[in-house]
RNA sequence: UCCCCGAUAGCUCAAUGGUAGAGCAACCGGCUGUUAACCGGUUUGUUGUAGGUUCGAGUCCUACUCGGGGAGCCA
């Protein structure tokens, strides 16, 4: 007897076979003729196997008859071709194990659908209930799909600090590390808070990009990426915002401003492919219960070549398209959502990848063009989700370098180490950062972020 | 953080300032190779918290908490 998933139980392939199926019950259905269905889940797919359990079974008054939803059983049976519709196979069982029951009183999960939002409540238990457990694979499907893309390429996946002390990383609001008494703080002469006496000597905090670190990789081996968690102290409170979040942060040397945007939508593109053609019945899912255009969208990205846009031109669109905006559009302000918005999802109706921004409204890292107006700036933008990827051509100038940092009153001193790279050996070199939150969302249709991931931490929240 | 909306049974929701209800779930019974099964019956409440107005508040007012939508920041 081979133990196998409810994946492959539900193949036709697998008629015949005498097999073990270990999962959850989703359901019980009795028929009076003497037999019950019971509907078996074990995470391996959308789908559940069916059960037929015969009353012959010694236990089956004892103990068939009152499983319910989220007992968990061991099935010994026999696959076979189902005479009924629905489903290509079901299970003759056995034997039928329980090993923990679900109190059907109390268990907060029903056969019927639940609201978001109370799934979010019950985090420990939703990744049990369909949508999770689809977007619990779609997302793996995704992470998967990345590796195996910057793999296939030659890139390095390099490992970026977490805690770091670079508290200038200009990217937000960081998160203070510290083993510090916060009751009885270490004070110097000047009654500052003493931080000399802390754990690393000085002040530290959860990293907010791991970009600078993949610059100094990608300076010395080509071409690198990270891919860990990241952390934001923003009090943002939105569908597209989580404190604690997956960022993949590419990094090449010798790749302009044009190679960066090729690899960038030759990424997105195979994220997409790779869902569809790897989690088809997960994406059939989507499309049915969440978002009717799930489907359409990724095969439209697939097949579509992104449109490439200047953010002048971007602009030169907005002033003429007719679309009245709550706020104004003007060169040398920065987009908002609802500009870009307008582009991605009524405009184009396509991915859009925006380039050539104003330097003012730009970070300090970004290469200058010779125009001196703007900077080598990349966003690419999805419909429905906004800004998915944010990238750049970085300046590998050292004189420019150190003039833009003091421009954004940045001390060159405390990035010596940055500089360094531009001092020895400097190369041309461009990189991007994804979020792998707002990938899944853009992939599934999920509506909020605190649904894609596990555990969301967000303000005011920090949960399970 | 700002603007708007909401919070009533385990879940999803209704209830003109005047006796708190329905569907689903659960439980009992019936029926059936069933498919979110179906049919009949039973049970289910500190109306988010704290104040206030009123003869009377789920309903009106104030504050707070939590949730949703939008905005800002961004990925």
């Amino acid at each position: 007897m081979d133990k196998i998933s409810v994946a492959q139980a539900r193949q036709v392939e697998a008629v015949g076979r005498e097999v073990r199926l270990q999962g959850w019950i989703r359901t019980r259905r009795d028929s009076k003729g003497g037999f019950s269905f019971l509907e078996l889940n074990d995470g391996s797919c959308q789908g559940n196997v069916q059960i037929l359990a015969d009353a012959s079974l010694p236990n089956y008054q004892s103990e068939i008859l009152h499983l319910t939803a989220g007992c968990s059983v061991t099935v010994d049976g026999v696959v076979r071709a189902s005479p009924a519709k629905g489903q290509a196979t079901e299970v003759q069982a056995q034997a039928v194990t329980v090993h923990g029951w679900a109190d059907a009183a109390k268990y907060p999960l029903q056969k019927k659908g639940h609201s978001m939002e109370f799934l979010r409540e019950q985090a420990h238990l939703r990744p049990r209930s369909n949508t999770f457990g689809a977007v619990a694979r779609v997302r793996n499907c995704i992470c998967r799909s990345i590796h195996d893309f910057f793999q296939e390429r030659e890139f390095l996946y390099i490992h970026a600090p977490i805690v770091t002390a670079s508290d200038c990383e200009g990217a937000g609001q960081m998160f203070r590390v510290t083993t510090l008494d916060l009751g009885k703080l270490p004070r110097n002469e000047q009654g500052e808070i003493d931080y000399t006496k802390d754990f690393f000597g000085r002040s530290t905090y959860l990293t907010v990009s791991g970009q600078l670190e993949g610059e100094i990789f990608a300076c010395a081996l080509g071409k690198a990426y990270t891919f860990g968690p990241t952390f934001r102290a923003e009090n943002s409170n939105t569908s597209r915002h989580l404190a604690e979040f997956w960022m993949i942060e590419p990094e090449m040397a010798f790749y302009e401003l044009t190679d960066n945007m090729d690899l960038a939508e030759a990424f997105l593109k195979r994220i997409c492919r790779d869902a569809l053609e790897r989690c088809p019945e997960d994406m059939k899912f989507f499309a049915e219960r969440i978002d009717k255009t799930a489907i359409s969208t990724l095969e439209g990205v697939v097949k579509s070549q992104f449109v490439r846009l200047s953010y002048t031109e971007a602009v030169e669109i907005l002033l003429k398209c007719g679309q009245s905006f709550e706020f104004p559009v003007a060169w040398g302000t920065d987009l908002q959502s609802e500009h870009e918005r307008y582009l991605t999802e009524q405009h184009f109706k396509l991915p859009v990848i925006l380039y050539d921004y104003p330097k003012a409204i730009k970070a300090f890292y970004m290469r200058v063009n010779d125009d001196g107006k703007t900077v080598r700036a990349m966003d690419v933008l999805v419909p429905r989700v906004g800004e998915i990827i944010g990238g750049s051509q970085r300046e590998e100038r050292l004189d420019v370098l150190e003039s833009r940092m003091k421009e954004h009153k940045l001390d060159p001193s405390a990035y010596w180490w940055y500089l360094d790279l531009r001092r020895y050996g400097t190369v041309p070199h461009s990189g991007f950062g994804l979020g792998l939150e707002r990938t899944v969302q853009f992939v599934t249709g999920m509506a909020n972020i605190r649904d894609v991931i596990p555990f969301p931490r967000v303000p005011g929240s920090a949960d399970f």
